[in-house]
DNA sequence: AAGAATATTTAGGTTAGTCTAAAAAATGTT
DNA sequence: AACATTTTTTAGACTAACCTAAATATTCTT
């Protein structure tokens, strides 16, 4: 991750961002209507900009056909996400705010732009290797630890593993799991899942609960046995 | 310095900022032409950006006429000045930059969007008073501790101060300060100034120097004999 | 108080990023 | 393979914030 020192706007940052995300989770071309619900905007305004990133060599993108990050768009999307992360951190660490009360103001600290102040928090926090939410940080390089992590839904039944992170890190569903009682670190054990609906009965050290199949895709567990 | 939820763009924050240090250093009605090379921008953008201020109730202006902060604007801009300052203050104490590198870090941080934020990031900097320049922190009420201070070039001839503020802190003023061995905090005797060119002799702990009018205008001391 | 110089405003244009509506391409269905 | 549906792109408009050039006010000089 060499940084030319080429500045992009926050738009062409988000997007970048949210094309890495897409792509992390699809494996494959990411497609406009994908984007456009994601960065909650149109489609057509989405094809604009990635004609946009195109010309700036960012993303590989062909009509109708999806699109792709370059290895330099990569290396972009990367330094935002590091950014998002350890600000993250900071934010929890040394503020004292809720691990799902961080995410906006994240947003909008992954714009700030100095290389020299991103590697002095870094510094400042110890060099964390994941946030809050439990995903890796990038380190300056781009480079990051990937923990083999397991949905909740692929668990075999009876094992257990530990909470390790999020897909879905919206407000709504991190304060879902403050109700529950869920936090990161917690040891979960898969009793049940339920044939019928995919729900599954869990239990932690504290109590036993069943969340629903959609919840039970969104929890990733490191497994212990 | 209520709250009331209205939020403002960078460019209108920045106005307001602007607007505010001139009327502090003039006292009076701030011209078109003044806001313009501060903010390194056309007259006739300031023009465009005043009448938009005035309709949002933020500042009082009559063409040709100079313009003024109302009460919210001048609420406006403190909440800014106060997020800039409590920036700079985290990024010295906290993360060990310089006194002069911070100025334009701040100058983004200053615009991310969060009260909570600000008032989290004030308990842990302690409440500080004065930011690394010197210059006093509003409040989240918007008040602040002036401390009675007074420029070089206005002191009388064999008295002393303590260095507490600069007026003009951009970089390259900054960078000389440090050449010249001279820091926040530091006692300073005033020798002799030169009547001819308004040059003035000073006297530190550790050494005697020639300071130019211009950079004597700059130096504020609180006087301590 | 008139003319010169300066300051300010107006008029009209540009760019980034968004939008709606319509056109075109791709995909799904029978 | 033909039609219907969905997805994507194009065309044209809008706003915020800026710009240049020209017009108009104000202030300075004599």
């Amino acid at each position: 991750m060499q940084s030319s020192i080429v500045l992009y706007s926050q738009a062409e940052e988000n997007y970048l961002k949210c094309i890495y995300a897409l792509e992390m989770e699809h494996g494959e071309e990411v497609s406009t209507n994908l984007i456009a619900s994601k960065i909650k905007t149109k489609a057509s305004s989405v094809t604009d900009m990635l004609k946009k990133l195109s010309a700036k060599n960012l993303v590989v993108y062909k009509k109708y056909q999806g699109v792709r990050l370059t290895e330099r768009g990569r290396e972009t999307a990367l330094r935002v996400v590091r950014k998002h992360r350890l600000w993250e951190c900071f934010l929890v660490q040394k503020l004292d705010f809720k691990w799902d009360e961080v995410h906006e103001i994240a947003e909008q600290l992954e714009h700030i732009e100095s290389d020299l102040l991103i590697d002095k928090l870094d510094a400042f926090l110890r060099f964390p290797k994941t946030d809050p939410h439990g995903d890796p940080i990038p380190d300056k390089h781009g480079r990051m630890v990937i923990s083999k992590t397991v949905r909740v839904l692929d668990m075999r039944i009876g094992s257990s593993g530990i909470l390790t992170g999020v897909k879905d890190s919206s407000g709504p569903f991190l304060k879902y799991l403050n109700k529950k009682n869920l936090a990161l670190g917690d040891k979960i054990k898969v009793i049940d899942i339920e044939p019928y609906d995919q729900s599954v009965h869990i239990e932690t050290r504290t109590h036993r609960l069943v969340i629903s199949n959609n919840v039970a895709e969104n929890l990733y567990l490191r497994n212990v046995k």
